[in-house]
DNA sequence: CGATACGATCTTTTT
DNA sequence: GATCGTATCG
């Protein structure tokens, strides 16, 4: 909702003059405290290349917001000659706000404060015809894209099952994020999808987009660099306009966006980026550290600045989050200095960094739930608390438990509001009324609810419109006139056609978007489709298209809300201020703070993920470390990890391992406490050793496994359980497992027995044909 | 064409 | 365990 004044260049002397703030808070100095003078001075004067490496809790927002201000005060640039960057709306939303509340009047200048992707929209828009466009050009979801992939592997006769659309549009994606255009991917790649066909998909996926008048995420990046490369006089307008760069967490950005930077920045040289390479979370969609660790290289004659001084959390939590990030290779390496006259840094009785075992995923929740109650009981919010989690599947957990206490808490992220089906479909609609040729939006709902157009009748009319090269909405009713669709199928089609152009024809008559909304739900038989469903997603679904419809009051134009969904799809409305826990991923946790946090589900294969090391090795794992780091960091005052023995992962009962992050702490900062006779730790942890016996006396567990382990009563600890209740025991492994043994939890047979080093031992009962692992006995090396 | 049954799959997320 | 997509049947 920015982009307002038309000319963003010009500013009459009396709006300058009426514009002109003081500049920021006297010499600048109280926004930027955490800074010495020399690096205050970097921040605010430096002219040409600047790279802020901004440990996390050192004010890397200030830094931004301060020297855009003071570029703005001293009248270096007028606010629409600044660009800012961001990756987020919220980000940007944030970066808004704190610029105008320095900036006064003059803050609402900053036309070009936004995303990457909203800004090469905007450029884009301008010069759309000179890559195949119409300045009124879609954006596409993933979904669309997904869709759109679908229809040429069918097209291409491919197996979907072993070329799925959606690796395809993962492949586009990362293509793009490379910046490659189909000419410029490497020729061996093109074996990566149907056979060498590759290439040819993406080659294809690009023409059908034009003929869409459409584009992706990808795309306004891609499109934005070719014009810049291809029309030197059209870059050098946008040179003479941004004189000053400024750009977030860099750290994030893709070779995409680099690129796109690189060529802006030729003109002014005054790019300064801020980022954290200990931060870069975003490997897997693209991000490149390198981007950060050759910055130097890339832009000659840069300063670097390094904030390294910590104002947010304790000496614990520091020392906790540098310990374990200290172990990645290819830093830029930043200590995170506690900062000197900082009372929560200093704080000598600020407790360590708590690290608990438990059995298992419901103790761990329940332990976590009563540790809020006790903070809030002791004076403290709930919304001072956070869990930060792995996977979203690991947030049930809790919020079972929270329900059953009324603990109220917010998941932050989930499904969003826009990706949900009834809003998708709604959107289609509108779309479809607005451009005729938006095929997606066509097939999408040409048989929501059910009109009879099944798949042979949609897929004869795309075959017509394939040979005719127009779209389908242009030529269904041409098709119609002929026999070629009969009859149910042509009753709905011709209905649906109808509609579609009565609806038009009110938007184009001038009835309001909001009644027209209405009107198409009720009149498509939507509503009612959904109302005659009383499964008890029905109602949801009803309400979120009531508040589809409140958010499309908020715009006056249909256009202006189609535009603002698609690049922004956050429905902002926001519901924040209420004092609840909050549930979130770890990558949603980026950049937040609370004075509590929580980090469950430190166990290998869930955290560092496996899927992560699987994939991308050690370059993962160190990404999944950064991760720790983020999460660590995220805490003021306390921070609580914790690990279990066992959890239940897709339903099945998995016997786990504590992460090796949690050795990977200080252990003269962490306080850990183990209910499982294991913490990870050695200096803690409770070990015993003897015969399985043994167990019976220290646990009150009486589950089924657990008895089957008292079967196996006298046997030494770590020997196999010998053939019961039918089942074969299988052993694989090796000697050592007699002596020394220490059997570190059991609850649900699942158990695990640490011996000599070296040595490892699977123990599997094979009954139904699948193989279940029922005990796994490892060595804590 | 639409309803049902079975089976494969299952991170992280913004735009 | 829950969901989604495909295969099959009515």
């Amino acid at each position: 909702m920015f982009l307002m004044s038309s000319n963003p260049n010009r500013l009459s002397i009396s709006q300058m003059a009426s514009a002109r703030p003081p500049v920021p808070t006297g010499d600048g100095a109280a926004y930027l405290n955490g800074l010495n003078p020399e690096q205050r001075d970097a921040v605010l004067h430096t002219e040409g290349p600047l790279l802020v490496l901004a440990g996390a809790g050192t004010g890397k927002t200030r830094v931004l917001t301060s020297r855009l201000a003071h570029i703005v005060a001293t009248r270096l640039a007028y606010p629409s000659q600044t660009l800012t960057v961001t990756f987020t709306n919220k980000a940007a939303r944030e970066m808004r706000e704190r610029a105008q509340a320095l900036l006064g009047d003059a803050g609402e200048g900053l036309r070009w404060l936004g995303t990457f992707h909203s800004i090469s929209a905007q450029i884009l828009r301008k010069h759309a015809e000179l890559v195949g466009l119409k300045s009124s050009f879609t954006i596409l979801d993933t979904d669309d894209q997904i869709r759109l992939c679908k229809q040429i592997v069918q097209a291409e006769n491919l197996d979907p099952k072993r070329w799925t659309p959606r690796y395809l549009a993962g492949l586009i994606d990362g293509w793009k994020n490379r910046a490659l255009t189909p000419s410029k991917v490497p020729p061996e790649e093109a074996e990566l999808f149907g056979n060498g066909k590759a290439i040819k998909c993406y080659e294809i996926y690009q023409a059908r987009l034009r003929v869409l008048n459409a584009c992706d995420f990808g795309d306004l990046l891609i499109h934005n660099i070719t014009i810049f490369q291809e029309s030197p006089d059209i870059l050098r307008e946008y040179h003479d306009r941004f004189r000053y760069i400024l750009v977030d967490e860099y750290q994030d950005t893709n070779v995409a966006q680099y690129l796109w930077l690189r060529l802006l920045a030729q003109g002014s040289k005054n790019l300064c980026c801020v980022g954290d390479d200990d931060q870069s979370i975003y490997g897997w969609r693209g991000a490149e550290v390198d981007n950060i660790l050759r910055f130097e290289k890339d832009f000659p004659g840069a300063k670097v600045v390094r904030l390294e001084r910590n104002y947010r959390s304790t000496r614990h939590i520091l020392a906790a989050a540098s310990s374990v990030i200290a172990h990645n290779k290819g830093r830029l390496g930043k200590t995170l200095y506690v900062g000197n006259d900082s009372a929560v840094n200093e704080d000598t009785d600020a407790p360590k960094v708590k690290v608990r075992g438990l059995w298992d995923g419901e103790a761990e929740s329940r332990l976590i739930a009563d540790d809020i109650e006790s903070w809030v009981r002791g004076g403290g919010r709930h919304d001072g608390c956070a869990v930060l989690v792995r996977a979203s599947w690991q947030m049930r957990a809790f919020e079972e438990r929270f329900i059953l206490l009324g603990i109220p808490y917010r998941v932050i992220g989930g499904p969003r509001f826009f990706e949900r089906a009834e809003i998708r479909d709604a959107m289609a609609y509108l779309r479809l009324i607005r451009s005729p040729d938006d095929d997606l939006a066509f097939e999408r709902v040409v048989n929501e609810p059910k009109r009879g157009v099944g798949d042979t009748s949609l897929a004869k009319l795309q075959s017509y419109a394939r040979q005719d090269g127009r779209s389908l909405f242009t030529l269904t009713p041409m098709v119609l006139q002929t026999d070629e669709i009969k009859g149910g199928a042509k009753r709905g089609l011709t209905t649906f056609i109808d509609q579609i152009n009565l609806w038009r024809g009110k938007l184009a008559g001038g009835m309001p978007h909001t009644e027209l909304a209405e009107m198409i739900l009720e009149e498509s038989g939507y509503t009612d489709m959904l109302q005659k469903d009383r499964s008890p997603q029905a109602q949801t679904r009803l309400d979120n298209l009531k508040e589809l419809v409140r958010a499309m009051g908020e715009f006056d134009t249909l256009a202006g809300f189609l535009e603002h969904v698609e690049l922004v799809m956050d429905a902002s409305a926001g519901g924040n201020g209420e004092d609840q826990v909050q549930i979130l991923t770890l990558h949603a946790a980026k950049g937040l703070e609370w004075p509590v946090v929580f980090l469950p589900g430190w166990e290998e294969e869930v955290f560092p993920s496996r899927r992560s090391l699987d994939e991308s090795g050690l370059k993962g794992l160190e990404e999944e470390r950064r991760l720790a780091y983020v999460g660590i960091t995220r805490a003021r005052e306390r921070c609580y990890i914790s690990f279990v023995a066992n959890r239940q992962i897709y339903g099945r009962w998995q016997a786990v391992m504590p992460s090796r992050f949690i050795d990977e702490l200080p252990p003269e900062h962490v306080d850990a406490v183990s209910e499982t006779g294991y913490s990870g730790l050695p200096a803690s942890a409770d070990a015993f050793s003897g015969t399985i016996e043994d167990l019976g006396e220290r646990s009150d567990y009486q589950s089924p496994g657990w008895k089957r382990l008292k079967e196996n009563a006298g046997r030494p600890t770590g020997a196999p359980p010998r053939d019961a209740a039918g089942l074969t025991a299988t052993a694989s492994g090796t000697s050592g497992f007699t002596t020394g043994a220490r059997v570190f939890h059991d609850k649900f047979g699942y158990g695990r027995v640490a011996f000599s080093e070296g040595n490892k031992l699977t123990v599997d009962f094979d009954k139904t044909g699948r193989k279940k692992v029922i005990a796994t006995f490892v060595t804590k090396a």
